[in-house]
DNA sequence: TATTGAACAATAATCATTTTTTGTACATTT
DNA sequence: AAATGTACAAAAAATGATTATTGTTCAATA
């Protein structure tokens, strides 16, 4: 089984590559607000105007480089999971994942330089949407295991999975400690076996 | 059973409450950066010195009142729980209580006035933990029922509760289309029973 | 004794102005 | 063909002077 990749822009060309690259740096040192279109130019070495051909607006380049993000972020989630068994433990994977970018990545540089763009990102449904289609496969996967109920609607339990995981990577302590890989398997593991015993 | 409260401060004050509600009317016409105290003074007939004796900066009286908010909604939905039997039918409920609030209350006007504010209240721990202590109670009644595994950490389905009920109320629609009671119900119903037939 | 109102320095918001950036067009270069 | 660089009007952002707000104190008032 050939191991699926998240894309949609063809990162083959270098030109597309060195925009995004370029903006990625930007927006890690300033943020999004901060980041022009000249400055993003001027790191990756080209013109404005190319940008444009590649990106119409400002606000679409930027789609572009969270896009790039979050698909990276599933194919090196999905590379990991291979040595997960249960649904509980590539959920918890995922979640750790996410944390620790959120730590060291894009996003973490965006929490602090300039967090209400990050608040505002977790409330588009957009966000949510790119990762949804990372997750059908495995609760298919899990229901032939015999892992959850086979009559559940697919869809309906990869929603649920996003929405728990975007929260628990966003709000990593609530009322519960959530910290440790050990304390998120057993939280996971009995949500996701909810139901009579 | 007496009906529960959730309250903190004493409501029975009424200074307290002249501050609460100029406060609330203030943010809800203006939001709350563009509030000051002594607007709320104005509004609510009272010194600004007064204001100060009550809230020593302007950060605990915008707590005391998202409080206050929060604690309607929870002791509303209370009330309204009466009527509903299983936790799914619940949940359900304090989701569309919380939708009609979020479109028609103070965090709506807040929504369009200063929707960034709203969106770091959203990833503020402490706007989950005020509504923490609404769920164990409800899930002991579902266990007791048969309803969910009687062994799940009760604080820990409570955790699930909130974060899946928060984002469900932000968010209303990502993939599937959770816009309806009917719908609502039946996504709620098939998550807390997830696991082997 | 609680509330008021005035004074105050430090901080933050506002506003008009200047400067930068955006998005588009097109002639030039590679 | 694709990328560059310049020019341009409209929109947005940085700037700096000005005004408002915050949080504190305290004497006056109810």
């Amino acid at each position: 089984m050939p191991r699926r990749q998240f894309n949609a822009l063809d990162y083959s060309d270098p030109m597309l590559v060195r925009i995004l690259d370029a903006g990625e740096q930007c927006i890690r040192r300033f943020g999004i607000r901060r980041t022009s279109m000249g400055e993003i130019a001027r790191v990756g070495k080209l013109s404005r105007g190319s940008i444009y051909r590649y990106f119409g607006t400002k606000e679409a380049l930027v789609e572009g480089i969270i896009r790039r993000q979050q698909q990276d972020f599933l194919n090196r989630t999905e590379a990991k999971l291979e040595q997960e068994s249960s649904l509980a433990d590539k959920v918890t994977l995922a979640i750790l994942v996410g944390r620790k970018d959120m730590q060291e990545g894009m996003f973490g540089s965006l929490a602090e330089i300039e967090p209400e763009t990050l608040a505002m990102m977790f409330l588009d449904p957009r966000f949510y949407r790119r990762s949804l289609s990372f997750w059908p496969q495995h609760i298919r996967m899990a229901q032939a295991a015999g892992e959850i109920d086979a009559e559940l609607d697919v869809d309906l339990v990869a929603d649920m999975v996003v929405r728990l995981a975007a929260s628990l990577v966003m709000v990593p302590r609530m009322g519960v400690q959530l910290k440790t890989r050990k304390a998120l398997r057993q939280y996971l593991q009995q949500m996701l076996k909810l139901g009579p015993a």
